[in-house]
DNA sequence: CCGAATCCGAAAGGATACTG
DNA sequence: CAGTATCCTTTCGGATTCGG
């Protein structure tokens, strides 16, 4: 890496942006917080997180298993069960996501000040006085 | 909190997933990496993220203001000239999420593999053996 | 009980053209 | 240069129905 970087989105950066998208999926960070617990099973994920849809669940676990983040154990019993449980892998993405979640707490306030604020200026008026650099 | 979490989704839980959801944004984190080398212009943006389109780039921008974790600047030349530059609170953004970035980096070969065996088998096959539990 | 499949409205996001 | 406005395609996601 002797050269600064001139375009971004170099190769690395597109694969991580995946996980970051899985993150910022509106519920894949709750199952996994939910599945810290211990393993549940479908319809008891389903009642937990209330505003699920059960396409969305399947969807989301899906994905998480994919991913190797959630272990799905199926019993052939009548009825059939079906134990989701977090993997070693999704046990260590708890950490670094449990960070940005408490950074998000601590930044709650003001993040929610310069949100009103922006919103009672009318969303991008003009500038500030600014004593007219040259542009180029 | 003597409670147990019974259901999830409580109050604060939804504030965060507005964050998390920022985060998760495809050029949000982006931007923000972006302007950790200091205050940048829109076009020159648009040129170094090579991909995005004026019409996202206008609105990442609008949002991360809005929140607080950019400001805007703008130099009432001819022609005009913005500034857009990290917060305080946008730089404090950086370290958590560059945990998840360190973090994804570090089990991109994990997944990557989980990913391949999971494709291979085929979405989501049978189930192991196990002694058929009771289920209920 | 655990899902897959289908349908359909809502929203995201790129391409383009136009303005100050 | 720095946007805004419009169009249009793609995707997301809820509701519902059916199968193992």
């Amino acid at each position: 890496m002797t050269e600064e970087q001139t375009h971004f989105h170099t190769e690395g950066c597109l694969a991580v942006s995946r996980v970051l998208a899985r993150v910022g999926d509106k519920w894949s960070v709750l199952i996994v917080m939910l599945l810290a617990g211990g393993p549940r099973r479908f319809n008891e994920m389903k009642r937990m997180v209330d505003g699920i849809s059960q396409r969305m669940l399947t969807l989301t676990l899906r994905g998480l298993e994919r991913d190797g983040l959630v272990s799905r154990t199926v019993f052939p019993t009548i009825p059939p069960r079906v134990d989701y449980e977090l993997t070693p892998l999704g046990h260590s993405l708890r950490e670094p996501v449990m960070a940005l979640g408490q950074w998000a707490q601590a930044n709650l306030a003001g993040i929610a000040e310069a949100q009103a604020d922006f919103d009672r200026r009318g969303g991008a008026p003009d500038a500030p006085p600014a004593q007219t650099p040259r542009p180029g």
